[in-house]
DNA sequence: CGTTGTTTTGACACTAGTCAATGGGTGTGG
DNA sequence: CCACACCCATTGACTAGTGTCAAAACAACG
């Protein structure tokens, strides 16, 4: 028997500039608010949905850390992608109402649940939300291009590097330190996520050690030249 | 001078199911079509836009195909990705109005040239046309994500076999064969896009020719067994 | 305190990158 | 129409970077 969840509230959480609410007035939000739905928290490795399943709702990630994946030719699972705090889970499933990878939760975490055809309702008299959902499809989408941005580059260094960075800067958009943070996956999952082995994970993140720019303990990483590590992924500057 | 293109018709255009006026009722696909621009057709290496620049239009594909890029660290192209006919052309703009990609022709082209201020007037009037949008932009993140399991995929020969399937997929829902067709961009693209060495792509699709799976003449692809390519990526069958 | 799972490290094999040379196709100009 | 140049693709030889396998160190948990 777990405690029935206190009720979620936009107006009071420290996410909704990132969120779904960004851009709406107070009282769009207030009607916002009463369509989300609460969920018990997810345990470690606890299912979100799994690839195929109808999609009834959008989720926001409100704590912890979700990872997209799928199954690959070899059986495994290959990490497609994270969810921090503020982030929607569920876009790929709009196009045909069907989730198209399985999310599932890295540490213990907590999600909103958006009921879809109440958040479709909404966006026809809301036309700032609407707009606001647009706006997220398209971020992800330049997330993603980020993405394969890392992936196509053929180097392990350059793609640990970037990894880091990239878990910097969202770190340090949710208002937490971007040089001191906490990895909540194991080696494993980066592993796959970046198309290499642990081990090399494990090798690549002790060189960069022994080079002072970070220090890692455990799923504790340290960044002690951000300067170094940008060098690393733009040797020329050629932003 | 180059003379004026004919004015573009959503009604009779074959791809429309395909591109922004599915599910549109006659006259409000008649309504779309008014806001169309055209624009000359683009020669091959033309770019459409380049990153960082301010987006006024989304680009729909009416022939030939482009090319999406960025400079990598060593200062190279690096391709992200492809644009065949019916698909929509800067999606990841609508975020902030910048382009985050640069984009080029692979072969002489043409785009319907989309307004954005215009295409959110119309959107508001016409919820189907702003539900097509939402599910187009949902489809280019499953497309990504579909790009990242390839990618993420650390074998050459899996890479290569996928990438000949996606764009066997891609022709076959365009009408066009699924087992013969010509690649528009160069090997040298096709490394820069899978994270590979142009030479490796040779190597790999001599090995394919080889095992009588495929046949290649410069540009131009035979399919012979699209069962044995797929075993390639799904050995358990595992789908 | 033992069990389990994760991370690190080492040794070795192998894939794919690099460099260089060759071959083929296309287009231009004589 | 042919010769030449250019670009692109292929092939070979060699090397560097990663994967694989195995073992050990370490942390977490009951």
């Amino acid at each position: 028997m777990t405690p029935c969840p206190p009720k979620t509230s936009c107006l009071t959480c420290r996410l909704s500039d990132l969120c779904l609410p960004f851009g709406l007035q107070i009282d769009e939000v207030e009607t916002l608010e009463i369509i989300i739905k609460n969920k018990r928290p997810l345990r470690l490795n606890e299912l979100l949905f799994t690839k195929d399943q109808e999609c009834l709702s959008l989720f926001a990630v409100k704590s912890g850390s979700f990872r997209r994946f799928m199954i690959n030719a070899d059986g495994l699972e290959q990490t497609l992608g994270f969810y921090l705090p503020g982030e929607l889970i569920g876009l790929d499933a709009l196009f045909d109402g069907h989730f198209t990878c399985s999310v599932d939760a890295l540490e213990t975490s907590s999600v909103c649940e958006l009921p879809l055809t109440r958040l479709n309702e909404l966006c026809t008299k809301i036309p700032n939300l609407q707009y606001q959902l647009t706006r997220i499809l398209s971020k992800e989408i330049t997330t993603n291009h980020e993405q394969m941005f890392l992936l196509s580059n053929n180097s392990a260094k350059l793609k640990i590097a970037t990894f880091l960075l990239m878990l910097s800067k969202r770190f340090g958009a949710l208002g937490y330190s971007n040089t001191h943070f906490n990895l909540s996956m194991p080696r494993q999952v980066i592993a796959s996520f970046l198309g290499l082995s642990n081990e090399t994970i494990s090798r690549q993140l002790t060189a960069l050690c022994k080079e002072n720019i970070i220090s890692v303990n455990q799923r504790q990483v340290q960044i002690h030249d951000l300067t170094l590590l940008e060098a690393i992924i733009e040797p020329y500057h050629s932003h």
